[in-house]
This record gives C-alpha cells, sequence and structure tokens, in this order.
DNA sequence: TAAATCTCTATTGACTCTATAGAGATTAAT
DNA sequence: ATTAATCTCTATAGAGTCAATAGAGATTTA
C-alpha cells in the first residue's frame, strides 16, 4: 500500500502539473487545494525537490513549480522518492538493487524470479504515467 | 516492498511444496531448512492456516502440510495474508476494497486509475504464479 | 526595513515489524 | 496411564517507521 506521503505527494504534483501557466504556488495553497496538513507537505515538498522533480522559490511571492515539464514525470518518479523501490524484493530492484538479507542463491532462487516479472509488470504502468497526462484527463473530467 | 514475514512464509510453503510425498513437516524441520526463527514461523503457519494454505496435525509426529495442491496455491494468495491487499491504494483492493480516507470523489480521480492498472498488472502476475509451479522448477535448479 | 515565504532539524505519539517467551492442548508411542 | 513431542495461543519487548507538529533560521520581494 502506498503511505500517506506518496498519497499526498500525487496530490500536490497534479495540482501543480494542473496550473498551466507554471508560476510557482505557495505551500499554503497546495496544502489548501489537496487537503493536506502544511507542515507535512512543506516535507515532502522539500524531499521533492532534491531529485529536481519541483523547484522552489524562496522569498515573498514563492512557492513551489515542477522542475520539468509534466509529461516528463512519471508516478514512478515520484513513488521512488516518497516510498522508495517499487520492487517487492531489493534484489529484483533496478533502481535500488540490495541483495536479500540472508539469500542463499540469487541464480536459483524461484521467488526471486517471479518478483523479478511482477516489478517488470508495475514498473510498466507506473513508467508510463505522467502527471501531465494524468492532470490533463483529470481537467477534463471536472476534477482539478 | 515484501515483509520478512513474506519472505519467511514463500520460503516455508515451497519447502512444503517441494515434498513431493505430502507428509506433514515438523516447524523446528522447515525452521532449519529454510533459515528462519522458529517461533516466528509457527506464528506464520498459524496465520496461513486460517485461510486453508496449510493444514496442522497436533501432537507427536505431527506438522503442516500444504492445504491443498500445491499447483492451486498462487503467490498472491500467500502473499495477501502476510502482506495484505496487492493494490496500492484501498480504492482499487478488489479483494478489500475500501475508500481512501480522504478522497473527494472516486469517479474523478486520475489517481485511482493509475493505480487500478497496476494493481491489475501485478495481480496478473502474482496470481498466475503457484507454489507447485516454482517449486519444480527450482527442483531442476538443484535448489530445493 | 518588514513581511512573506521557503529551509532545516528536532520531537512526539501511535503504530507496526520482528522476534522471543512460556504455559496450554493434543496426539502418538511406550 | 504416562511420557514426550508437537502444535496453539497470548503476551511482551525493542527497534524502527509513519504522520504530524513545532519553531527558529535564511532568503527574497515589496
Amino acid at each position: 500500500m502506498l503511505s500517506q506521503k506518496s498519497h499526498y505527494a500525487l496530490r500536490a504534483l497534479l495540482i501543480l502539473a494542473g496550473r498551466s501557466d507554471g508560476q510557482p504556488v505557495q505551500i499554503a495553497e497546495i496544502a489548501d487545494a489537496a487537503n493536506i496538513p502544511k507542515k507535512f507537505l512543506e516535507q515532502i515538498l522539500l524531499e521533492l525537490k532534491k531529485p529536481g522533480i519541483v523547484r522552489s522559490h524562496r522569498g515573498r511571492s514563492g512557492g513551489y513549480s515542477l522542475g520539468r515539464p509534466a509529461k516528463d514525470i512519471s508516478f514512478a518518479d515520484v513513488l521512488r522518492v516518497t516510498d522508495g523501490p517499487l520492487a517487492l524484493t531489493p534484489c529484483v530492484s533496478v533502481m535500488a538493487y540490495r541483495k536479500c538479507d540472508d539469500c542463499f542463491d540469487e541464480a536459483v532462487c524461484g521467488i526471486r524470479k517471479v518478483m523479478a516479472v511482477a516489478r517488470d509488470a508495475t514498473a510498466e504502468v507506473l513508467e508510463s504515467r505522467s502527471l501531465g497526462a494524468v492532470a490533463a484527463q483529470m481537467r477534463r473530467a471536472g476534477a482539478l
């Protein structure tokens, strides 16, 4: 299951993606629009800033905007920041590979083979959906 | 990521699936073979017993065996017990549907639409891989 | 200079995860 | 019957994570 943090992150980013002008939006406004605790959202946006998913503008009339075009930010990009690897075991993670704690032999592990296929299936979906596409679709539906 | 509990559960069940005779295997033996803390494994097997994934035989010379043919127990069956729903949000869970805590309108939620596709992709993989098939493949590979 | 905003770190309470413990119930062998 | 081996059940504990809050600091604009 997604953490609350991931859920908040996606909601906040979809709001930014929905602003076609690309002008900075203040934390307070995002928090209000997406119904997210303001101080919690601050931390989340700060995390999303490190890998460049958002960009910040400090000082009076500052705020946050997307770090690159909304169509180039995938759900996978976001969830990797807020919830870690997409894979179900570290041994099949592409972006954050690690051996499982007590693995006897990765080459013959049947669990691993299944998890590898599951990871690819999940990643294929989450990599191919962008904030831009989803925001546009939501706008057409009257949400956003 | 899978919990340690899920990981242990799959390892233990693959050992049971690998015993072609279907005779009960004692907790201590499974724990030893799969390198799982014995008392922890007790709890896990007890949980797997409730939905009928394993069957227990009490008393002297007791033990555990699979509750139905290994080919009829999917990875999804197991993981739902030990880690809960496969879905990334409760609102797209097929087996354990629940509305997201602060959802404004499920019908137009763009996040939900993506998560629904992701769930189906993951489920398709995990439902289609059985303990029987994976145990057989591991046996051929020399593991198990 | 002042006000509005983002930045950074710390803290808290609740909860979950992993593991261990031990007394109880059941069964098979003797 | 008795004993020993096994599963059953509930409790507990320590570590860690999650969600949220707090407040002082840095930066920018008006």
